[in-house]
DNA sequence: ACCGAAGTTAGAACGGATTCTACTAAGTGT
DNA sequence: ACACTTAGTAGAATCCGTTCTAACTTCGGT
């Protein structure tokens, strides 16, 4: 848990040569592949080492723990839905509107693969590590609600990350059995339209 | 082999004698004292168990998992912030006030034993368990806002559960080391006056 | 007082994450 | 080419949650 020196964690810095950076592909899509059918439980580390064709150890020399590989699938899914978002902007008139949009996109998403989505939750919830996963959708959602980009008041992050927590709250029920699509969408709607509806300065439409 | 119907997985229904009622009162405190140290991993169940001068095998008699005892202990601070918050109601004067002191109140709580708290928040995220955590709180937020006490509106049930997410979110946070006491209050003020204020009934300002 | 069911106990056994060891392969500077 | 640090491999070993076993108690009913 501690002595992480210079392996990548989060993205991918400083992996010399391509052989590397294919093992960290290999890994990652192996590791997905696997949790997507049997979640957490078929996700095993020697599953994972075999199936991306990686010694035990190196796998771990990548990844010191099944988090932190948990944490990394989360990163790309991430990726993915910004790039996805980035391509076909959330059209809604208001901010609230726009940031509902994006968060029923993301949910839909998961809901695809929800073995997939049970473990990335969980995992990033139980996370020690430094995850941006808060933030960055965090700031996301402010970006998407179309609030001036860099200068964000301290409210409006206060604001999307609360709907943020909101939104994971409400995934985690759902992959507890206790929400259907159509009841977490009502129930983003209306805290959105509480949190986020009609910012204080600048800029309706 | 299979009909292991009726032991107590939650709270403590059938408990025949009062040996089996100390046994459990000694696990559970057994349990916390060992979490409020070294967190989660302090708490093992080998451990739990020699402490509580009780055979594994009878621990998990008692609490099937790890987890089903997490929560029973959770279940118990619960039982505690409840019995305080009947003993010295929120005196604030508008709903979102009331909210807000109440988890507040939770926070300090939490926080004298922030290993225990530690344990406890991300063993419930986790919990497969059906744990009426979420919706316990949410319902001691929408009572302790002045809502009408049986008939609250789907709405407010909605809103009140989104500022219990928004409060576990930050109390991780916290955990995390990312948030102090007062970023807690002030970003909970934040949410709770979005998420709270003025119930379609009693406009105040 | 006795029987059978259910509760306890000490301890072994199992499974999966993580760690450790001893060894081999690859890359880098000279 | 040569020494050397670094990355990778196979597999044993360790740790902890959970399950299983076999014998011992406790308790309620008769």
């Amino acid at each position: 848990m501690e002595a992480v020196q210079d392996l990548p964690p989060g993205t991918a810095p400083g992996l010399r040569t391509k052989s590397q950076l294919q093992r960290r592909r290999r890994i990652l899509q192996a590791a997905a592949a696997l949790a997507s059918r049997g979640g957490v439980e078929a996700m095993q580390m020697r599953t994972v080492a075999e199936r991306a064709g990686v010694a035990l150890g190196t796998l771990y020399r990548y990844f010191p723990s099944k988090m932190d590989l948990v944490v990394a699938v989360v990163g790309e899914e991430l990726d993915m839905l910004e790039s996805s978002i980035a391509r076909r902007p959330p059209a809604a008139a208001t901010p609230d509107g726009r940031a509902v949009d994006v968060l029923m996109r993301a949910t839909r998403g998961l809901m695809r693969e929800p073995e997939l989505a049970d473990a990335l939750i969980r995992a990033l919830i139980l996370a020690d590590v430094e995850l941006p996963f808060g933030d960055r959708m965090a700031g996301l959602l402010v970006r998407v609600a179309g609030l001036s980009d860099g200068r964000a008041t301290e409210e409006q992050g206060v604001l999307a990350a609360s709907l943020g927590a909101v939104w994971v709250q409400e995934l985690l029920e759902m992959l507890r059995g206790r929400r259907t699509y159509e009841d977490i969408q009502r129930r983003i709607e209306i805290a959105a339209s509480r949190l986020l509806a009609e910012f204080p300065t600048s800029r309706v439409e």
